[in-house]
DNA sequence: CATGATATGCTCATTTCGAGCATAAGGATG
DNA sequence: CATCCTTATGCTCGAAATGAGCATATCATG
């Protein structure tokens, strides 16, 4: 509509994830203190494209399919004027290319303890105290705390993990905060972090990526290209940090229809698997949704 | 990261909806031909006070809730260096203010005719040629179009608005895409244009609300303070464009405890109905999420 | 007071979901 | 080769959720 906006600078953000041997696994700079980031540059075709360039650089490592996250601003931290970031979500199937220097693949679960459950875990009775005395008589906390830890009842729900994560942030039980000036309520929560806001990012690419999957564990970009069940099951375990019944995770898989037989077994200890692969159909789906066609440039 | 970016300017735009007379309806300017949008400013503190003000300036129409939908850039379109939209989602119970002069709500429907199903509707049936031509022989656009449109045996979903609208537009049966130099594939789709990619913008609006919806009819910002029960199945039918069945929507409310009684009847032809308002704590709940805390400014 | 309209309660068949039992088929080991 | 361990795969069964419809309650109105 107008053209007379104040200028700013716009930073892109990549979450680039990848799973191998039953670990979520995020790309980070720094050895595992910040994500791949940096400027829109205005050689850029596009968004996606200047952040396929910036982290290719970054780290070597070449993006699959990529959709966009989160668009937020900080109000004006440089005195330049104020920037824009504006966050994206990468899967990747594997680490296709030799990294730099301190650039790393990391377990998420690594700054964020309190999301695995496939096992048992201590992370989250020691997150309790902490939430109890920020508690302190608010019901409306309560209750927030119970919807999203699940307690008092309410289910676990694995795609909570950034309201998880905003929860701990105000109530100050992450370090974050703290380096932001709120006000600490007991020992801080466990797991490591990251530069700046990107624990935040990182935690609404796991709550994204574990929505997607609860509606289709259709994870290609995840997969290698031949598979076996159990080998699909344990990615969608890793991601959605909780295990999942085998035989009724293949009932729903065959319901579906998303794989189609190879042909081909996989040897190991016990009887041979079937490997499946997607169905050609499902990714061709995808490849269309996710990267929105530019406006034309008349 | 880094801090040496271009300059770019960013523009806001917003889809703000309210519900009246069964009736999803949305903010336009122009005499419905565009949506609020306008420039970022160093005056605002954060992007949604930003979309707050400018909305505010634009239509008289003072926002609730609101949440982000996506980002774009469009490549360079102005001389003056490339811009980057960012639009919001805002939903408002009803008209509180005068509007000023071109400023009006219009039936969502009135862009999207083919998204109402709740009565017969011709719509879709005058799509259909056009996309029969487009889809040739390509067995992958057939299987699109069977998941969009719901034919072949898959079952209509409500929430890909998005998809059709680009399906569509990649089909060249919109006029934005021949506006944009696509080739055509027969008669237009029926209904009205937006300025520019605002009618996407506003697909992506309704997709999303249509998700959200599906998981938990929780719209407290687009109902009264009180309502009956067919009140509240007329507002979500209206956003889903679906015909519910009204014992098991009823069911369904129950199930989710998401509404207490009022004490209060409404009057009108026949049996009087309970009125109910959301439970305080489920207002609380979402008040949380959206907004998020902008970062610290040191 | 009959009628039309809406509200609300309840039933019933179908489907989905969660959990577990049972069998199949490989390798390793004696 | 027989045994055992391991993983794959098929099937069952009850609980819970869903879709569709019948029946009754309670108002306004002519």
């Amino acid at each position: 509509m107008s053209d007379s906006a104040d200028p700013i600078h716009a930073e892109l953000i990549a979450v680039v994830v990848a799973v191998t041997d039953a670990t979520p696994r995020v790309l980070t700079l720094l050895d595992g203190s910040a994500l791949p980031a940096g400027p829109l540059e205005s050689a850029h075709r596009s968004l996606q494209a200047g952040l396929r360039d910036r982290v290719e650089r970054q780290t070597g490592h070449p993006l699959g399919h990529v959709e966009q996250l989160y668009t937020f601003a900080d109000a004006g931290r440089s005195r330049a004027g104020r920037s824009i970031s504006i966050s994206y979500l990468a899967l990747s199937s594997e680490t296709r290319a030799r990294l730099g220097g301190q650039v790393s693949w990391q377990d998420w679960y690594r700054y964020f303890p309190w999301e695995d459950r496939r096992t048992a875990n201590d992370a989250a009775s020691r997150i309790e105290p902490g939430l109890r005395s920020w508690v302190g008589t608010e019901p409306t906390r309560r209750a927030r705390i119970a919807r999203c830890f699940g307690l008092d009842g309410t289910p676990w729900q694995e795609d909570l993990a950034l309201d998880r994560y905003e929860l701990l942030y105000e109530a100050g039980l992450v370090r974050e905060a703290a380096r932001d000036g709120r006000p600490a309520h007991g020992e801080f929560a466990p797991g490591a972090t990251l530069a700046a806001d990107h624990r935040r990012i990182l935690a609404t690419a796991i709550s994204r990526l574990r929505a997607r999957l609860r509606a289709r564990p259709a994870v290609f970009e995840l997969m290698p290209e031949r598979f076996s069940l159990l080998e699909l099951q344990h990615c969608i375990e890793s991601v959605s940090g909780q295990k999942l019944h085998k035989q009724n995770f293949r009932r729903l898989i065959e319901g579906q229809n998303l794989l189609e037989e190879t042909g081909d077994f996989a040897n190991g200890p016990g009887r041979p698997a079937k490997l499946f692969r997607f169905r050609s159909a499902i990714r061709d789906e995808r490849a269309m949704t996710g990267s929105r066609p530019p406006l034309a440039t008349p």
